[in-house]
This record gives structure tokens, C-alpha cells and sequence, in this order.
DNA sequence: AGCACTTTGGTACTTTAGTATGAGCTGATT
DNA sequence: AATCAGCTCATACTAAAGTACCAAAGTGCT
């Protein structure tokens, strides 16, 4: 992610290194200077576009870069290790598995379980992943 | 979508009439065309990413066109009835609401269950959901 | 210190889910 | 007529999931 930032603010700098350079040996006196700047802008707003087109693709669809709604998981009183749990459920993984990937005992991630499903008014694990994406807390 | 797009233009128009009228009375020479150029390229490029988001948030998520995918359903040769077993399971549903609902017994929609978990390569109903999910053959 | 809440773990039990296997029926295909 | 695929139902299991209740330890706050 913030490698991701980085490389976009690079290749906006590079972008813009190129385009002194082409101003100074080219354009400079060829062109229009409205016809110039209305290139850059042309330029930037589809830059801008694909830049919010590649974070949309690249990081919100596959994992987790939709907004989880904060706000959402507090109402519904979830705390940070059920929350875990319900992430985890949704990817498929059983208790046990769930239980090995957070060093705990299966007997507490029912536990976590049971207190999930009450926060969230449902009475099985699927209903809780369906309920869960509908109000955006997972995807 | 149609309103939109010429909307964005107008928008896109109407900024490049107020740069205009700003360069003529204040900025020219009073800042260096780097600087200029640079305000402008960066503007645009969030004006891109601005555009792209607005697309993305009225028009891609919410209409329901994702369009199921039917030739993958026939590659893993799910028949009619797997498959409403598949939504049904998907929507939270048990076993026993699933038989209900279809007007079939416990047992019948236990055996199109493991058929299906067989199908695609899944061990629980969960990562089933979650398989057919990225498969685009439910949402 | 006391309170509320979270996390952890447990026992004991019930309910669902899932597997293996077999079998009858139907409609389409060969 | 025979074969095959799909749907149905069943028995008999095993394995998970889920509930109820309890309890200790830790955290954060007043």
C-alpha cells in the first residue's frame, strides 16, 4: 500500500521531469501556450483516472480495501477478537483452523462465535458472512 | 450515465475558462510557469481520480449487473438443482430450510451438498459460498 | 479499589453438517 | 431395450457447529 503511493508519486515526478524536458528542446514557441496547458490537463485528468482505476482494481476488490465501516462494527458492539473471528469465517476456515491461526482453544473461538452471531441477530455462521458484507464490516 | 459524462465535460470546461481568466489577471509572471504548470497538473490529476470515484461509487457497485456466469457453472458440471442448493446455501439458509424450500428432504439436499463440495473442490459450505463468490456464479 | 468489558478456557450437551453407500424413479440418448 | 445422468430418499455414521453456564485473568476507566 504505501509502496504503492510511493511508486504513484514517482512516476508523477517522472511524468513531469519528461514534460520539462520535452518543453525545453520542442514546444517551447511552437505551440500555443493554451493548446499546451490544455494538453497537461487532458494528460492529468485521464493520469488521475487510471491512478484511482488501478488502487480501485488492484487493492478493493480482492482484499481488504473497501472501506470496512468502523463505525458499523462499533454500534453492533463487536470487539477486535470477534471481529477476527468473523474474518476468518468468511474465508472458510473451520473452528479448529480459526482456533491454530490465533493460538487459542476452539472452546474460545465458539465462544467468540456464539457472541458473534448474537451481535450480529443471526444463528448461523453463513447468515453472519451474508449479513456481515451486507453491511460492508467484511468483504 | 449519458447526463453525466456531459455534465463532467462542462465541469472540465468550466475549470479550464476560470484558469484562463485567472492567468490573464493575476498569475502571469508574477509565478513561474513551473509552478503553473505543476498547480495545474496536480488539480487535474485529482479532478481525474475525483471523476473515477464518482463512476465507481453511482454507477458500478450499486446496479446489480454483475452478470452470472454460466459457462463456468457448465465447466463444473453443476446441475439445476446443485445450484439452487448453492444460492439457497449461500443466502444462510440450513440444510433442513434449504429441503423445506425446495420441497425435497433433509437427505436429498445433503447429497446435492457433498456433490457440489465435491464440484468444487470444497470441504465446507462456507468456502463453497466463497468459492462461487469468486467464481462470479452467485453473488 | 471497584466496575465493566474482553479474552481466554472449560464441561456438557444438542443440533447441524457432512460422508459413505445403496437404491428406486424418470427422461433423454444410443 | 438398454444405458446414463440427474433427482430423489434412506440408513448409519463421524465431524463440526452451536448453546448454556461457569470461571479466571487482564485491561481500562472512575
Amino acid at each position: 500500500m504505501r509502496r504503492s503511493i510511493l511508486l504513484y508519486g514517482l512516476v508523477l515526478g517522472l511524468i513531469l521531469m519528461i514534460l520539462k524536458a520535452i518543453e525545453y528542446r520542442y514546444m517551447v514557441r511552437s505551440f500555443s501556450i493554451d493548446i499546451y496547458i490544455g494538453v497537461i490537463a487532458i494528460g492529468f485528468t485521464a493520469m488521475g483516472i487510471w491512478i484511482a482505476t488501478q488502487f480501485r482494481s488492484n487493492y478493493s476488490p480482492k482484499s481488504n480495501y473497501q472501506f470496512v465501516d468502523l463505525n458499523t462494527i462499533e454500534a453492533l458492539g463487536l470487539s477486535e477478537r470477534e471481529y477476527e473471528v468473523l474474518k476468518l469465517m468468511a474465508e472458510g476456515h473451520s473452528n479448529q483452523e480459526i482456533a491454530n491461526q490465533l493460538f487459542i482453544s476452539i472452546h474460545t473461538v465458539k465462544t467468540h462465535a456464539s457472541n458473534l452471531f448474537v451481535k450480529l441477530d443471526v444463528k448461523r455462521r453463513t447468515q453472519a458472512i451474508t449479513k456481515a458484507k451486507e453491511l460492508g464490516i467484511i468483504h
